[in-house]
DNA sequence: ACAGATATTGCAAGCGTTTGCGTTGTAAAT
DNA sequence: ATTTACAACGCAAACGCTTGCAATATCTGT
């Protein structure tokens, strides 16, 4: 016994004993079961709170009853996208007693499936997944037991998951479409990461753009990135020293446009007039970044409230089949994008 | 029986069975317990793998033993702040076998309370608390069941917990005589959640250096915000409004700083001529926001390691006592400060 | 081949809940 | 006064796991 765990916290039985009930009682006044005695109800919620009773989420999980928590598995934290849609969640979930409990995968493909597996079983009522990239890990597994979960900005190809995305195709061709019909030639595209289904449909709204106004593709002219800000600065150096670089770039997301500007900085380029830039996201820094960036919007709070709407009436009614929600993007003109200057 | 939980998940039981085995020497192979046969030892694994299995977490720690989880607890994703620590500790935790879970109070008394109880009930080994502003409402539950935690960014009048907090006198002090020796003379200050020792320590070392300096206080120049963006913009509105508006502001976090760089655009004040700006933190954004913007640095991904550290070695030995490191901040002059105009 | 160590493994209790089922209490119905 | 019906409550099992202790296997030395 060298580490007695002093492990003093109030339970049911606690609270049973001093309200002089029995603990299924107190269980069932704590969840709201409907006939209980008011007085008896009463005198156990005033036990419970002069006790301090805290339900032990684990044990209650455990037996079988809802923890009331729901999931949120994300990429990471550094991107303002991420925030803003766990925004939309938290207030959409601001009415019902459901808490929000947050992962971050950091891309990596073992802690994705770890953790989906993980929140999925028993932690969580149910999960959203923010942009998932190996799904495949874990999604057979959620449909077999039914466990309720809901996709952002990820499409499944089999549609039997319900998911939230946007219309990444449109946007990319509205992008590249600006750009080109400023008169830009040479447009590079900065991809994300390309087993998502958002980042396919960018590129391929970027290549029909310019197939639909006859430039020629240039493979040189696209590189695949993931989304971090430091990626897009690695992508533009790259782009750069291309004998004939680009004169505007659209990039998969805001992050990796960031360091597209940054770069153009660094190696004393004028933006718009130098390089035109357009990123995908719209998160709320692209409105304060200097230039203000010309951006997709992507409906973001909208995102988070939809996902979460849809979640809880899976969780409701798991039986429901799947649902795809497609949200529109927005191509929001700043500062970021002008005629190339001819040279 | 409407609902029949087809709860198909893979347990200790089904491994047990599955490498016939009995299923305490699955949780002893799983657990890394050191006196299980070699070959016992490969047979439970390969079995595990094969079936799948995934630990409950709840059980598990229902059951006493550790949870390889450690709780973060955060006012809310918005800030460049708390990503930029989150990713600190996410380093520091790199190669240890812990998981981070996250939870956001939304500055919500009841939420921090709530959840802070609930995450040191179970469902985590130790728990690190993000600038909490309500702690009162259970340290003393910390203390007294020996659970592990670290708070950051708040300091503990009674010394009783560990903390990591860093140098916000000095860092105010630095900031308004920054703005002082530049030649400003109505220096505003808009402050942080007063219920915080950071930002006390923040208005106090702006007082002192306007003591310092002979510059008098006014008590008009200094206005309460709660660290938003928004709240930024409020107040700095509310400054400018006054007869006799400052010619220079040195907000609490870079969040309403940027908030005031907001309003003084949309008023036509050019920044820094007509309107100096400090902020703290320096969030990443902070650089590469137009204009850049001047902050008192925080040593963010370093606080995140050093109280994962100091975590870490609580959880291993609990009985320790309190430990209060403090880091230094840093001005970082970038392009928001120059000496007042004369009108 | 056998006692005595020692390495492995199994048994069963227990963690804090929920919940099906059975028991008690009480008021309405006969 | 006896039933009957149902509201109110208690008992005990179960959730999936860890772990102290007891049982069994394996290996020594003789």
């Amino acid at each position: 016994m060298v580490n007695q765990k002093k492990n003093q916290n109030i339970t049911i039985v606690d609270v049973a004993k001093d309200s002089g009930v029995s603990y299924s009682t107190v269980s069932r006044v704590l969840n709201g079961y409907e006939f209980v005695k008011e007085s008896t109800r009463e005198k156990v919620l005033a036990s419970a709170k002069a006790l301090g009773y805290v339900a032990n989420q684990q044990a209650r999980s455990l037996a079988g009853g809802r923890t009331n928590i729901i999931g949120l598995l994300v990429p990471t934290l550094d991107m303002g996208y991420v925030a803003t849609i766990a925004r939309g969640v938290e207030e959409a979930l601001g009415s019902t007693d459901y808490d929000i409990m947050l992962y971050t995968t950091q891309r990596q493909r073992e802690k994705e499936a770890r953790y989906a597996k993980m929140i999925a079983n028993g932690m969580s009522d149910g999960l959203l997944l923010l942009a998932p990239a190996y799904m495949d890990d874990y999604v057979d597994n959620f449909i077999d037991n039914e466990f309720p979960y809901v996709m952002v900005d990820q499409e499944d190809p089999e549609y039997r998951s319900s998911t939230i995305s946007v219309t990444n195709w449109q946007g990319a061709y509205q992008a590249t479409e600006h750009l080109i019909r400023l008169g830009h030639q040479r447009i590079a595209h900065i991809a994300g990461i390309m087993s998502m289904s958002s980042a396919q449909q960018r590129l391929e709204g970027y290549r029909e753009a310019l197939a639909r106004y006859d430039i020629p593709f240039d493979d040189n002219l696209v590189i695949v990135g993931n989304y971090l800000q430091e990626n897009g600065v690695r992508a533009t150096h790259q782009l750069m020293e291309l004998d004939n670089p680009p004169t505007a770039i659209f990039a998969a997301n805001d992050m990796m446009a960031f360091g597209a500007i940054e770069v153009a900085m660094s190696r004393d380029l004028r933006i718009p007039e130098q390089l035109s830039v357009i990123g995908f996201d719209d998160v709320p820094q692209a409105m304060y970044s200097y230039p203000k960036l010309t951006s997709v919007r992507q409906p973001l709070t909208q995102m988070g409230h939809t996902a979460t709407r849809l979640l809880l009436s899976i969780i409701d009614n798991p039986e429901q089949k799947a649902q795809h929600i497609t949200l529109s993007t927005e191509l929001i003109e700043r500062d970021t994008c002008a005629p190339p200057t001819a040279n």
